[in-house]
DNA sequence: TTCATAGTTAAGTTCAAATTGAAGTGTCAA
DNA sequence: TTGACACTTCAATTTGAACTTAACTATGAA
């Protein structure tokens, strides 16, 4: 017995490895290229370690057409890894509570050309606490301490208010129910993240990863 | 958070160092040497491990006079351990419920020349319930069928029986509360395990430990 | 004091497991 | 049918961590 739960906690402890499943933890299915991103490695890497996790049982793999997705095979093992972020010391649990707000952002997508999904929600919270867009009736609209905050992303927020196209407004994500924003700002926002590789494309579909680098950059400019 | 998670997984993962924690789940204090003897490791080696363990606050040390206690540092690291139990896939399962009896059998002592403690009493039990021996009133019968296995372990029976001394005769164990096996047949029964590296003494007490090879076999013998 | 024991520390070796590189299979779209 | 892509497999390489050998400290008993 003491083999099979060193055997299991090697599984979890190996650094790729810990970055699959703390990805996963959102419960929901991710590409094998979509966890290499996440976890910067590259495709074999990943193929190996995703095998070993499933013949393992920890996750179970559903093949449609050239993707493989990638899921836990049941909810003890979250609880396992929760059990496990449990004995991080104190002194670095700071980052957790972080962490816990970035496990939420995890999961996003693009609506057309901006961020949508949990991400893109979570973001426009993230903007109207810190004052940068306001609520006004129905509609967004950008402070002055907002046009500075944007300038520090290399975002300049008056030659794109001077575009035909509408500048700030919010679109209703279906999954999530709530706003997020839209119009070029928000087109502009997702440019200078993927410029910055803060997350990145994935090809065929409009999901969206964050890389390791995007993931300490967000923490700081949306808390 | 992944990396720490990584971190202490793989500090769990280790062979050594699971055996380790499996020994301490019953959340009692072992010394370094018991802990090198049963997890079948050098001296040097389990320093090593339990510097690991202490360093990432799983475990704690105390010190009294040439000996150090290791426990767990808190009830986190049982119920951790306890969820990745929880993942060992079911065909593996079987193990498990004798472990459990084992893990009830780790903490042992000897009284005076057998062995008492909680492996007493379950030895007891085991005779018991395979009549090896039966309870007759107040005391404990050899059967035929129990002469028979005592053979096998090399034990002549008819020899001890003419002995001066009490061949067979039930212990009250305190700490227990039950009744474990004394007499020369107890005395003779010890020194066989013993003899056969299933069980060492520890230096300065009257502590026994069970050694990897002997688990094995005492589950063969006692189920 | 001397000797044995419990435990730790440090340097050197060994080995298993992650990574990389090269190549192959199957899917999808032009 | 061709090429791009998603994923996997296999051999070759690298490397990091466990283990060994050796030496040292501290406690306790003769």
């Amino acid at each position: 017995m003491e083999t099979q739960i060193g055997h299991i906690a090697s599984l979890i402890g190996d650094p790729v490895r810990a970055l699959i499943l703390w990805t996963l933890l959102d419960d929901k299915a991710y590409t094998a290229t979509e966890l290499a991103i996440s976890a910067n490695t590259s495709p074999q890497n990943i193929s190996m370690h995703l095998s070993k996790l499933v013949q393992a049982d920890l996750l179970t793999v559903e093949r449609q057409g050239r993707h493989a997705y990638y899921r836990f095979s049941k909810q003890e093992v979250a609880y396992a890894i929760e059990a496990i972020a449990n004995l991080v010391p104190v002194e670095q649990q700071k980052k957790i509570v972080h962490s816990k707000h970035n496990a939420a952002i995890k999961h996003c997508r693009t609506c057309y050309d901006h961020l949508a999904g949990n991400m893109g929600v979570s973001i426009a919270d993230s903007l109207l606490k810190q004052a940068v867009i306001i609520e006004k009736g129905k509609q967004f609209e950008l402070t002055t301490k907002g046009a500075k905050w944007f300038l520090q992303l290399g975002i300049d927020t008056k030659e794109l208010q001077q575009q035909r196209r509408i500048f700030l407004k919010p679109c209703l994500d279906w999954t999530e129910r709530r706003y997020h924003i839209a119009g070029s700002l928000g087109a502009s926002l997702l440019d200078t993240m993927l410029a910055a590789d803060w997350v990145r494309r994935t090809k065929n579909s409009r999901a969206i990863v964050i890389t390791a680098a995007g993931e300490k950059k967000m923490r700081e400019y949306f808390r």
